[in-house]
DNA sequence: GACCTGGAAAGAGAG
DNA sequence: ACCTCTCTTTCCAGG
């Protein structure tokens, strides 16, 4: 097992004129991932930048991997300047595969390359041998010599036209043009550095401003945030109406405690204030104000504008996003992720020209009103901190409380709930980020949704009552099983309300995982807050088969004003309204380390209207299909009509307008010496146009099958039948204007292509229909061109040791209830942080068909002919299919689908516990060149990695092919944003 | 009476 | 500027 550590770069430099005259100021923020594979050899993971233009902060993060080589340990220590275990935290989340689903306080000596200028940084957490290693002048306790000022340099790609369109290989002959000009750039001294009372940037709050979009979930490097000033819980604190010592009194009883205890404040009808409903201008949306009264010295008023009086209940998440669905954002950060980024470093180069202001989403140049004025304390708000810190209404029986710490320093000592953490609200990096990707399966373990939510649930207002619990499709409650855990000591499954979009799984800024009480709940639960994100704690029980039935959870709806005006908050309420259950559990390992696994539920949509109105697709029974078309498919969803349409469209794609292509060149320290970190930034914009469509034609609907939940239609033919390689196409459901069902994804294939049944689908039987194996995908994503990203090598991931899931009949009793075929594994996946997630990633443009494509959330998988396949960084941690995500092949590599089989595209798999034997998967490893899946794959990477010079220790890193584009429930396209961040990195 | 559920009105924003 | 539609939020009522 490889040891990790987390060396952090992070000096800032105020880069020269070019910059300033911009209004730019480099900030040059690098950090990097480091871990050890071997004696005399590291790994460098990850980068940041951080760059600051005017008065707003950009953070670019990213992760790429380099080699190297370190002659001897001394050298090591070289880069062990300034240990800090706070820096590490956002690198690891930033990647994941380090820190993976084990956690371990296990100190992550960070490691800081930014030279003699080191003085600030070692203020920043002594609790380090190793800190203070740098002297003031540049003397190093040992007598060695300082370092050398560190040089950056940047080298630019001569800058194209920024209409240029590229196609979707454009990338190779960027990168073949090499480097045209170069910027050396000497770092300054000291006091060009950030504040030394401020943490590295790898872990300020500055450099990852939660104002700068670049910040984003997305992003690798995302910083969880719990600074005081992001925190909502701040709030509270702060306000001149509250009263701040109940913010640190953590048992504070009597009302406060009886609120507690229903979770979420409920506040009088009536009697609650609103929050702003200042837009915010920009055309910010603060949402519908509706009918808004708030109560106030026992008048109630009607809100009108923007009232001085925040509400009470402290938005339980900030969230320093990358807002989804924002048309703005679409308009701005798009140009931000290009403009302002690559401005940034072309500023510094001879040939950038870019308006940095223009890249400035709107909304994060919003001045927030100061959350702490007007704010009206009720003992309510409170309460889940209160909570946090009070756990005495543990329900008998609770499990764990009697645990002991096994090793696992990190684990709750107070309360003894694996995956509790009293420091979790401080941003404790004990435990992963609720917005880490994490598996749902790992070694023996399986985190398993058995029975799905339902599609819809109307969540309730603060104002509201309660609307129950979250409902599963029968009527009963979703259920959720741990197999191949054989402990005899229960353990604790998390539940939060994570976001259901195109983008990484998260915690939904504007819902809240809500409590549900009384007879009829069977399940016991516990809230707690755990990242302002409030989290229920349901037992798993070992005479339970370590199943819940979750009929506790109910889905509380945050006024969009409320969230949307809170500092750093970036997303959008409006029309956000799908979410997805996420559960979680801390499996403590033997060896003191924690196993986390994650798996998420269905999207589900929250809203009311939609969920009357709009058409959903749930399942298809067909996912892809010869170019000849004719065959029926069978939908399931909602609200379908018998006028109802099914309108298949192939979007445009491929063209785009490649912005900037950067490299930047740094000279990274070490003792004695630097090494070149060549930094590759090839960013590329598509400029789609919502209505670019290729082809659109309507199928024929059985209007005789029509029922509201199902609707049989035929597959047209597609437009060229003599497609060499499957296309992707999307299709929805229209019952009228503005009525259509969100986008869902086919393929179509070349007409010789063999077609391998599946097998029938029990589920769909119980439909009463035709016997049609049916695909499940979640109906609110737009399929994502497949991340091509290789897991070469699990362990890098697998920090303990496990490979990737094992067949699940090797852990899983086959006697289990959630042996039944009926059942689906429709947890859609979310991207792994391996894969960190800057604003910038994006899919390859170009038709992108492909078996194992993701479609819908669907699992990322490995690419065998993916050019780091060889990576040890290409790996992805994978959630929400287990079966068809993690299950390993023989290897311990990534199941694939034959791509032959269009028919066992991982979303018909009934997630057939022991069912594996029987699995179509093919489980590939070592696959040959010639085992391409259908074409796609990520070209561009191939050449760009062709390209590089062999002298360099290049790995070429495709991120996360995030495509940024929502579809809003009546099928338009709200934004689009394709970029493609490469990164190179060597060692000269 | 509390909770759950469905429906709809009111109001603001988007187009 | 005006209108229509959509969406959000609150309120009501029945089970």
């Amino acid at each position: 097992m490889q040891d990790t550590f987390c060396p952090s770069v992070s000096p800032k430099f105020s880069f020269g004129a070019a910059g300033k005259e911009r209004g730019l100021h480099f900030l040059t923020s690098l950090a990097a991932d480091m871990k050890s594979a071997e004696e005399g050899k590291h790994i460098i993971t990850g980068v940041e930048m951080s760059f600051q233009h005017e008065e707003q902060e950009f953070d670019f993060r990213s992760v790429f991997e380099y080699s190297l080589d370190v002659q001897n340990e001394p050298e090591r220590d070289a880069y062990s300047y300034t240990p800090n275990v706070s820096l590490s935290l956002p690198l690891g989340m930033g990647n994941p595969c380090l820190a993976t689903q084990y956690h371990t306080l296990q100190t992550s000596p960070v490691i800081s390359v930014s030279s003699c200028h080191q003085t600030g940084y070692s203020l920043q957490n002594d609790n380090h041998a190793a800190s203070g290693y740098y002297l003031p002048h540049g003397l190093r306790p040992n007598g060695a010599p300082a370092l050398e000022s560190p040089r950056i340099e940047i080298t630019a790609y001569s800058q194209y036209p920024e209409d240029e369109v590229e196609e979707s290989n454009s990338e190779d002959h960027i990168i073949k043009r090499g480097v045209n000009s170069i910027v050396t750039l000497t770092l300054p001294n000291a006091d060009g550095y950030r504040d030394p009372s401020c943490l590295s940037p790898a872990s300020s709050v500055s450099s990852r401003s939660c104002n700068s979009d670049a910040s984003s979930y997305e992003s690798g490097f995302y910083n969880y945030d719990n600074s005081p000033q992001n925190s909502p819980w701040q709030s509270p604190c702060v306000s001149p109406k509250g009263t701040p010592t109940l913010m640190s009194c953590p048992h504070a009883n009597g009302p406060i405690g009886a609120v507690a205890e229903e979770g979420w404040p409920a506040q009088p009808r009536g009697s609650r204030p609103n929050s702003p409903s200042c837009s915010g201008g920009n055309g910010v949306n603060g949402g519908g104000m509706g009918k808004r009264k708030y109560s106030f010295n026992g008048t109630t008023y009607r809100q009108t504008s923007c009232s001085p009086i925040q509400s009470p209940i402290p938005s339980p998440h900030i969230s320093p996003r990358v807002s989804v669905t924002d048309e703005n954002w679409l308009a701005n950060t798009n140009q931000y992720t290009n403009s302002a980024i690559v401005a940034a470093i072309n500023a510094l180069t001879t040939d950038g020209v870019v308006d940095l202001g223009e890249g400035i989403p709107i909304k994060t140049r919003k001045t927030m009103l100061d959350h702490s004025m007007g704010l009206k304390l009720e003992p309510g708000d409170l309460l889940s901190l209160d909570r946090e810190l009070c756990h005495e209404d543990y329900p008998l029986g609770w499990p764990s409380r009697r645990r002991t710490t096994v090793g696992g320093s990190w684990m709750c000592p107070s309360i003894h709930i694996p995956g509790l953490n009293p420091s979790h609200t401080s941003g404790s990096p004990s435990l992963p980020s609720l917005d880490w990707q994490l598996p749902s399966c790992s070694g023996p373990y399986n985190l398993q949704i058995e029975v799905q939510p339902k599609s819809h649930h109307r969540a309730h207002y603060e104002t509201e009552g309660s609307r129950g619990a979250v409902k599963a499709l029968c009527g009963s409650h979703p259920v959720v099983q741990l197999y191949g855990y054989m402990e005899s000591e229960p353990l604790t499954l998390q539940l939060f309300i994570g976001t259901a979009d195109d983008r990484l799984l998260r915690p939904h800024a504007f819902y809240q995982v809500h409590r549900i009480t009384g007879k009829t709940v069977s399940t016991a639960s516990h809230e707690v807050m755990q990242s302002n994100t409030k989290v229920l704690e349901i037992p798993l029980l070992p005479e339970n088969n370590m199943r819940a039935i979750i009929d506790c959870a109910g889905i509380l709806k945050l006024r969009n004003s409320d969230i949307e005006l809170r500092k750093g908050e970036t997303d959008i309420g409006r029309k956000n309204t799908r979410v997805r259950l996420v559960f979680r559990v801390h499996i403590n390992q033997p060896n003191g380390r924690t196993l986390s696994l994650q798996a998420s539920s269905n999207a589900i949509e929250c809203s009311q209207r939609s969920a009357q109105e709009l058409p959903l697709v749930e399942k298809q029974s067909v996912e892809s299909y010869p170019a000849t078309g004719g065959k029926m498919m069978l939908l399931s969803g909602l609200n379908f009509l018998p006028d109802s349409k099914v309108v298949f469209v192939e979007k445009a794609q491929g063209g785009g307008v490649v912005r900037n292509r950067s490299f930047l060149q740094m000279l990274q320290g070490r003792r004695g010496e630097w090494k070149v970190l060549r930094l590759s930034v090839v960013q590329r914009s598509l400029t789609r146009k919502d209505g670019h469509h290729l082809w659109e034609t309507e199928a024929k609907v059985d209007k005789d099958s029509v029922k509201n939940n199902s609707l049989v239609v035929e597959i047209p033919p597609y437009r060229n039948q003599r497609i060499s390689s499957p296309v992707q196409v999307d299709f929805y459901v229209c019952n009228g204007k503005r009525k259509r069902s969100q986008c869902q994804t086919f393929t179509f294939l070349p007409p010789n292509v063999p077609i391998i049944k599946t097998e029938p689908n029990d589920e769909y039987d119980s439909l009463g229909t035709a016997r049609l194996p049916m695909h499940s995908k979640p109906f609110y994503s737009r399929p994502r061109p497949t991340p091509i990203m290789t897991l070469t090598n699990p362990d890098d991931c697998l920090v303990g040791g496990y490979t990737p899931c094992p067949p699940r009949h090797t852990a899983m009793p086959s006697s289990s209830p959630s042996s039944s075929p009926t059942l689906h594994d429709l947890s859609p996946v979310a991207y792994s942080k391996c894969f960190p997630n800057s604003p910038d990633h994006a899919a390859p443009p170009g038709p992108v068909v492909t078996p194992i494509q993701e479609t819908s959330g669907r699992p990322n998988l490995t690419h065998p002919a993916s050019p780091d396949h060889n990576s040890p960084l290409g790996m992805l941690h994978s959630q929400g299919s287990p079966n068809h995500l993690n299950s390993p092949g023989p290897h311990g590599y990534h199941t694939i689908y034959d791509s032959s089989s269009p028919s066992s595209s991982p979303v018909s798999q009934p997630s057939t516990p022991g069912g594996t034997e029987d699995s179509p998967f093919v489980q590939a490893y070592s696959p040959g060149p010639g085992q391409t899946h259908t074409g796609e794959s990520s070209p561009s990477l191939l050449t760009d990695d062709d390209a590089s010079p062999p002298s360099m220790a290049i790995t070429v890193k495709q991120e996360p092919q995030e495509l940024d584009q929502m579809y809003l429930d009546d099928g338009k396209l709200q934004k689009t944003r394709c970029t493609y961040v490469f990164l190179q990195v060597s060692i000269r």
